[in-house]
DNA sequence: TCTCTTTCGTTGGAATTCCAACAGAATTAT
DNA sequence: ATAATTCTGTTGGAATTCCAACGAAAGAGA
């Protein structure tokens, strides 16, 4: 556990926490790590989660397919950030979407119920964490409405241009790498990936944008 | 404030708060009332917000319009339950849906800091309104991971299937209300109003469904 | 370096949505 | 009760997306 304090001591859910607490935190809470390859389903749609995910290093996604194929692409989640938490704290009865690693990854586990409860030993980070994790729960429902203001757009076009102003603001730039290669993100706006590729080559012809491969710039 | 005590103890900010707890909970948190008439708005889009709402009675809905005139509807949201939390929380710069009144309406307004942070009386009931809020805002995320579950379908056909399927799951029975009228609806569900009645047209006309106005059955 | 695999961009046809316009039904206001 | 307004469903054409197929470019592995 050691080799990822660097990591765990950057994540949000830790903020206000000092570094000499967090092994005995971790302790307190049962935290576990595991290891996945690339390609591995974390959590499956369907089942009853009641802890959620740090990423120690890797990557994973959070997916839903429906029955003839098509993937939605709700998030992509890379190193010390976390995932699962709402519906672990929600304490619901069925994913509705699945987390899968699209690189080898080790995750770290906290169970939420023993985080947000005060134990025997009345550790004082208790609150500390219920604090952080409400932030971190309102930032990821502020995140699902940007994702929502782009998948509600009509056109292909629309979506895309959404999706990459939005990509530029986060960057402060209008040079930028996108994080999806464009089957992810076709599947990430919802849309089929040769048109979303027809309509980018427009938009480049029109002089809205240039790309090469994930780097954009918005002219 | 009185009148409207019998509807915050059902309001699940308060659960595990004593009814004799209410009044003074709420003198704490400067909670504030306001009347609104139908149509005006709450919130802007653009602007900071610190405060979140109850809705006493009436009804409002968060929406979303493009420089097109289209608008998405995010959510509607009726007597008894909270609006703008997350964005309360998270105490985003700048929101990015407006929040608008459907009918005439009763809002209550409570500052997140002030209900986060223990105050210099030490009331002890900071820390349930923590967990409570920490629940709330989990299960609006899963809310709008449901509506991204309908918005990121492919077709308008989908898109109402998943709709009216999830309403039906809701109402636990194939005979159902829906809360919208058709262009709400098609809002709702980022179509177009003509082209979603043609289809539920066609929908009705496959004996997948039935339906007059509001009310829905699936077959 | 070569071979195999994956990714990306293009294309044309089928499917679907958007749009404007309209008429009739339902609702609201007088 | 009547008039005005709003809502709903229909229609046809334009616009757009999906889809399958393909070839070229890029990347990975031997």
């Amino acid at each position: 556990m050691k080799k990822y304090l660097d990591v765990l001591k950057e994540v949000n859910l830790f903020t206000g926490i000092e570094e000499s607490e967090l092994q005995p935190l971790l302790s307190c809470l049962s935290a576990t790590t595991a290891h996945y390859e690339k390609g591995q389903t974390v959590f499956f749609s369907g089942q009853s989660i009641k802890q959620f995910g740090i990423v120690l290093s890797g990557q994973i996604q959070v997916v839903q397919d429906d029955y003839q194929g098509n993937r939605s692409i709700f998030a992509k989640i890379g190193s010390g950030n976390m995932f699962g938490e709402s519906f672990a704290c929600a304490e619901i009865k069925t994913l509705p979407v699945s987390v899968i690693t699209t690189t080898g990854s080790e995750l770290l586990f906290i169970d939420c119920r023993r985080l947000a409860v005060p134990c025997t030993k009345a550790c004082s980070f208790h609150s500390r964490l219920i604090q952080n994790l409400l932030n971190i729960v309102s930032m990821k429902n502020i995140l699902l409405t940007q994702k929502i203001e782009i998948t509600s757009k009509r056109t292909t076009r629309e979506k895309l241009l959404a999706y990459l102003s939005a990509e530029a603001k986060k960057a402060r730039s209008n040079r930028f790498n996108i994080p999806f290669n464009r089957q992810e993100l076709a599947d990430y706006l919802s849309v089929e990936r040769s048109a979303m590729s027809a309509e980018l080559s427009k938009l480049r012809n029109d002089g809205v944008l240039n790309f090469h491969k994930n780097q954009f710039q918005l002219l």
